[in-house]
Order: structure tokens, then C-alpha cells, then sequence
DNA sequence: GCTTGTGGTATTGTAATATAAATAGACTTC
DNA sequence: GAAGTCTATTTATATTACAATACCACAAGC
């Protein structure tokens, strides 16, 4: 599926490493041998290798000669990839890795949001505030500069926490928001919403007010997983309620 | 360094990354091109590209046709990737390091400890339960085998949760334990005070009470950071108090 | 002078082939 | 039947060749 990528390494990493997330190969069974993938997918030996060594790195797979390259159990997975997350999002198709991105987040944002507060810079409390007021440029009218604006808010805070460790949670956040937005499949007017709930954020943040900040963005969070429990909710109800009706295969361009 | 590893190929990208890791390739710069590196590592140019497209998967670096291959932003590399742990701990010699690991640990376990005495399957407990009855028996003798069973202790919680994005803070947890370790250079017996501790933790996941468990965590893991500011403290009291003593050479074996 | 195009060139990307090392599984030996 | 040995298969490494790409310098045109 896609477009074409980059170059041929990179597609058969994204072929092979969907195909074990989506679970076409369970944990412990061995991928097909190097030789059976380069005929299936028309490219020389160097590219499985190399697509293998990729995959490895990420934690989802181990070679060892003769025994050939196995999925490792999915606790060795390196699920703040932000490939690994975004080949998750596409088998999500019940919302519960959504779920999981918005739990995950409701345990770190609030501590990150404290710890920015303690100690942005003034560059990085910029940074903050300039994400902030492209939301408020963009809500109600462009979706998709909303979203963008959004990550780009959460991901500053996450680098004003001073702390690296945190960087990797701007993939859950991105993607988390991007789930979001399709499975909520909300109208431009209801971003209008969130823009005061991130202002209260942001303030805090800039007068150094970490308990607030942590508390608004608790709130702000749980609001997001309120939200996302109601769409999941209906959009499970009218797949129970018409499961008959082949696949709606008409109104898709 | 160190021992010969599995193979060449993970020699090459463990001496690569810590290369990068350590700063001596500053980010943007662009690493020896392959011909260049096969020479001053002795291995051919596919071992050279297998291990860069291992980096590469890290978010450490990115290649492209004539520019060479460069350093990506650290907020890209992925921070919580086993090895990069291990190879920031190696380059950590004041300790601050240590503070953002344990600083992270303060923002993720409580929650997670609260998640886990929401819905920790028996078998989840039962394995929590194991690990503190090992830490329990190896405290005050076995400093090795405390370390291993604390370890286990808080990643069984991480995987308690349910939640499958808490998995790769096992890896902080591990390489903060070890590195305390070296850190603070504690007693065996220092071990027995932090027992009682992890067995509220324990006890309030088993009762169901996320309350008590998230509190404990917290308090356990302040605890544990002002152990460390007060071992970094002293340590780097005693550099600055004889920084012309050549390299105290003396009493290691 | 400045922009735009054009080709040379160095570097990574891909391919093909050969050989080495490792190991699962059959086989042999006692 | 247990332990060691052999063999065949698969990954690991090496080598060579060529393709694709993008930097750079130089030339052409405004």
C-alpha cells in the first residue's frame, strides 16, 4: 500500500515490519528465509539484509544462522518507534491502541508539563507559546494545521522538560492525535474547545507554575479520553447493529 | 572495547554509536564515509552499511546518496532504545545522566504502579510477587542478585499495566539501577531498608488499591533520588577537592 | 552581476556471486 | 540409550560491479 518510499530498503522494512505487527507472524515463528523473501519481493539479498538488520535494531526480530530470523516477544518491541507506532495505528481498527497512546500519555504529559514549568527556557517557552497561537490561528478552520500545531505544542513541552528521555513520547503524542482525529472524526468547530484548555497550559508553564500546569494537563487529557470513549462506543454500536450489511462498499473514492 | 561481540556487525554498530552517543561526531556532522570506516575497522563494506542501517533504525543517524551519512538531532534518536541507554551510561561520568533516568522513573512508575493494581492479571501478581520474595532473600548478602530482582520487580509492574507503550521504560529502569549502583557504591546492607518499601508497593498492587500503590512508588523513587544527589554531591566534592591527584589508580582490582 | 542550466564526480544504493561460520538434525559409535 | 560426529542448510562476511543521486564547478543567458 503507499506510495513508493525512499528507496527499496525502507519499503521492505515497512512490508515486513507491518506484516509482524499486523501478527501475519507470530512471536517465536521464524520470517520466511532471505532467499524466499528476495523472490517474493523482487530485490536482491543486500536489501533483505539489510531491511532485517533495521528491523532487528528496532527490537522486533533476532537472526542466528541456520535457526533464520524469528519475532522476538512483543515486551522486546520498541513500541516508542515512531515506526513501530505508526504500522500499530494501521491495525488499529477497534480504537484500543488508541486507547493504550491515550493512557500512556495521561501517566507522562501532566510530570512532563510540571517539569517544563520548572525550568523552559525562554526560547523554549517561545516555542511553546508560538504552537499555541498557530492553533488558535488554525481551530475552526484548518483541520490538518490544527493537528499539526497540536503535536507541535506537546512535542515542545516535552523538549522544555530538559530531559531526552522524554523526547520519544512526541511519537506517541503524534501519533495518538493523528487516531485521533479519525476515529473522533470531529468537525473543525470542535477544536475551538481544546484551544483555552491548552492556553491554561501554557500559561502556567510560562509564570512557573508546575502544579497547575500538571493539573491542567490532566484534565486536559482526560477530556481527550472522554471524548475518545464516546466515539469508540457509538462507532461499535453501529458496527453491532448492521454486521449484515456486506461492506459498505459504496461511498469510498 | 569490552569483549568481542556476536558478530562483527554488532561490534561495528556498537562502536559506531557510542562514537556518536559520546559526542565525538557532533549532530549534523557527517560520519567517515564506508570506504573510509571498512579501513579503520577491518571489516568489509557490507558489515559497514548493515551496522549504519542498525543506527540508522535508532534515529541516531540517516544516509543519503553523496551526502553521506550524518547525525540526526538527538531529540530524533530514540532514547529509550536498550543500547543507547547502555552507551549514555558509559559516557556518564558526573552522574547527571543518573538524575534524568531516575527523574523519568518519577514520571512514569507511580501511574504505572496505579494501572497495575487496577487490573494486574494473578499470573502479572503472582510474578511481582516473586521478584520482591528474591529481592527479599538476596538483600543484605547478594548485592548482584538484589540488583537483578529489584530490576524485575518494577518491570513486572511496566508489564502489569497492560499496556504495551510502558514496556521500554524497563530499559531507564535497568540502566538506572545498574548505574545507581555504581553511583551511590553502597553496602549490601543498604539493600534491607528498601524491602519494606517495595512491599507496600506490592501489597497495595495486590489489593487493588491504585491509591496506595501510586503514593508508595512516588515516595520510593524521591527516596531513591535523594540517595543519588547525595552520593553525586559528595563524589564530586572529593574530584574538586583533589583534582591533582593523578587518577586515584590505586585500589581497583 | 545574477540566475539558471549542464555535466562531471564522488558517494551511497542495489545487485550478484562466492566463501566462511554456525547449528539443527541425522547418523554413528560405544 | 547417551554422547560424540558428520552433513546440509542458513545466516554472516567479503568482493566486485554498476546504478542512482546530489554536490560542485563551470558555462550560458538574462
Amino acid at each position: 500500500m503507499a506510495r513508493t518510499r525512499r528507496n527499496l530498503c525502507e519499503q521492505v522494512v515497512h512490508d515486513l515490519g507491518f506484516r509482524i505487527v499486523m501478527g501475519e507472524i507470530r512471536v517465536g515463528d521464524a520470517i520466511p528465509q532471505e532467499w524466499t523473501l528476495c523472490e517474493q519481493m523482487g530485490v536482491s539479498r543486500t536489501v533483505i539484509r539489510e531491511a532485517i538488520k533495521s528491523l532487528a535494531a528496532k527490537g522486533l526480530v533476532e537472526s542466528r544462522a541456520k535457526r533464520g530470523t524469528i519475532v522476538r516477544p512483543t515486551s522486546d518491541w520498541n513500541h516508542l518507534d515512531p515506526a513501530i507506532i505508526q504500522w500499530q495505528a494501521g491495525t488499529d481498527d477497534d480504537g484500543r491502541n488508541l486507547v493504550r497512546l491515550t493512557e500512556f500519555r495521561q501517566a507522562v504529559e501532566p510530570r512532563a508539563a510540571a517539569m517544563a514549568a520548572e525550568r523552559a527556557s525562554e526560547q523554549e517557552m517561545q516555542q511553546i507559546r508560538e504552537a499555541w497561537e498557530e492553533m488558535d490561528r488554525t481551530a475552526g478552520n484548518d483541520v490538518e494545521g490544527f493537528l499539526a500545531a497540536d503535536i507541535r505544542f506537546h512535542s515542545e513541552i516535552m523538549q522544555a522538560t530538559g530531559n531526552p528521555f522524554f523526547a520519544p513520547v512526541a511519537n506517541v503524542i503524534g501519533a495518538s492525535l493523528e487516531s485521533s482525529l479519525r476515529v473522533t472524526n470531529c468537525l473543525p468547530s470542535d477544536n475551538l474547545s481544546s484551544v483555552p484548555l491548552h492556553e491554561t497550559v501554557l500559561k502556567a508553564i510560562c509564570d512557573r507554575q508546575p502544579q497547575v500546569a500538571e493539573g491542567a494537563m490532566l484534565s486536559m487529557l482526560q477530556d481527550a479520553g472522554k471524548r475518545i470513549q464516546r466515539a469508540i462506543a457509538t462507532t461499535a454500536k453501529a458496527k453491532s447493529q448492521a454486521p449484515m450489511k456486506s461492506q459498505t462498499p459504496k461511498n469510498r473514492k
